[in-house]
DNA sequence: TCTACGATTTACT
DNA sequence: GTAAATCGTAGAA
């Protein structure tokens, strides 16, 4: 069953937890890929300083972040690299879940075609870069409805134990001061395809 | 306009 | 382990 509007609308850090274990759906010219969300990090708003749209800074880039949850805010970064997250929250608060690996369960030969020179499955989907070239995920879904549309949207799962979901600090934003060690980025306990221990 | 740099990946040594 | 690739965005000038 495809996600709701209600269920983006809460905050991205319980958002990201809820995201483990869902199947993220990608239709793409009659093709359907299909993998399971298995790391999230959380980005909430205004006053998290490793958010974008920290300060409530509002550009051109962040306010995808200001719409109502339930859209793509995708971007790239490092000039070669696109990144996926999913909006959550009301309209004008800027919430985001950084979706950093998924397992492929369907439609794995079209994610193999995406990516090439590729060692072993494993590195296929474990890291948010990875993902977004694999699903052939791009600026032109910038902003989609993920709730209206039909080429990308997520399927709930079965529920997770809390015991299989692992906290700890999120990667990469060693500019974010206190917000550094924050324990917003949660991933499925052994699953293969997280991007890092 | 101009400059610095990043929610990363990959290929090196 | 280290470094190169590569460009839009953000903030300063």
């Amino acid at each position: 069953m495809k996600l709701s509007r209600e269920f983006y609308l809460q905050s991205a850090l319980t958002a990201a937890v809820e995201l483990l274990g869902t199947y993220l759906v990608r239709n793409i010219s009659g093709h359907s890929v299909i993998s399971k969300i298995v790391e999230t990090e959380a980005y909430c708003g205004p006053g998290d300083k490793a958010c974008h749209a920290c300060n409530n800074r509002r550009t051109k880039r962040t306010e995808t972040m200001f719409m109502e949850g339930g859209h793509a805010y995708v971007y790239l970064i490092y000039g070669l690299n696109h990144c996926l997250n999913i909006v959550t929250e009301r309209k004008d608060i800027p919430h985001a879940v950084l979706i950093r690996a998924v397992e492929p369960v369907q439609g794995i030969d079209i994610i193999k075609n995406n990516r090439q020179l590729i060692k072993s499955v494993h590195d296929l989907t474990n890291g948010p870069g990875k993902l977004t070239k694999a699903l052939g995920i791009d600026m032109d879904l910038n902003g989609y409805d993920m709730v209206e549309g039909s080429e990308l949207f997520i399927e709930k799962g079965l529920p997770l134990k809390r015991s299989a979901i692992v906290k700890t600090a999120r990667v990469n934003i060693d500019y974010a001061g206190e917000y550094r060690d924050r324990p917003w980025r949660f991933y499925i306990k052994d699953n293969p395809f997280v991007s890092r221990k």
